[in-house]
DNA sequence: ATCAAATAACACATATATGTGTTTATTTTT
DNA sequence: AAAAATAAACACATATATGTGTTATTTGAT
């Protein structure tokens, strides 16, 4: 079960995703596709609903062209 | 469903998990405990055998007391 | 104000991480 | 070599991420 620590965690993981996205001008449709993720699955990240996984987080980094630690620079 | 890049991703993240907790000279159960996750979890994200999320990536980096970023930092 | 693009918000099935417990194997210490 | 400590290997239930599809809302441009 998730606690309040997590999801603040996973929230600011998600405003750092948007906020880098959004540095590289893409579309969360543009990324989705890039990185080969269902775009609700972005859309869910970005706003901190879930918990994501580190493959994801790799695979949105390949995607976004940055190395995987920079989605956890916050 | 995971895939081959997916595998080696955790496989690596697992190994450098393990080489971090060796530098700090933890046992997985000390570990463990201080991030309050069961050990079986630590001995199955060190052998690369789950793709874990970044919460619990979190609070083992929490107990390592290193930055989140340096567990994917290989 | 209208239109188009982008994002959010639903629902639902499936795969898998988590959490717990127990047993076996390996490694380290004495 | 024996004992102790550590790690691996099982099984199983539950929570949740993923994947897919559809509809609604918001945002930005004209």
């Amino acid at each position: 079960m998730i606690n309040i620590r997590d999801k603040t965690y996973i929230l600011k993981f998600g405003n750092n995703l948007k906020r880098l996205r959004n540095l590289k001008d893409l579309s969360q449709e543009k990324l989705a596709y890039d990185a080969d993720i269902p775009i609700n699955q972005i859309g869910r990240i970005e706003r901190g609903e879930i918990n994501t996984t580190i493959s994801t987080l790799n695979s949105i980094a390949k995607a976004l062209k940055i190395h995987p630690k920079e989605l956890l620079n916050f």
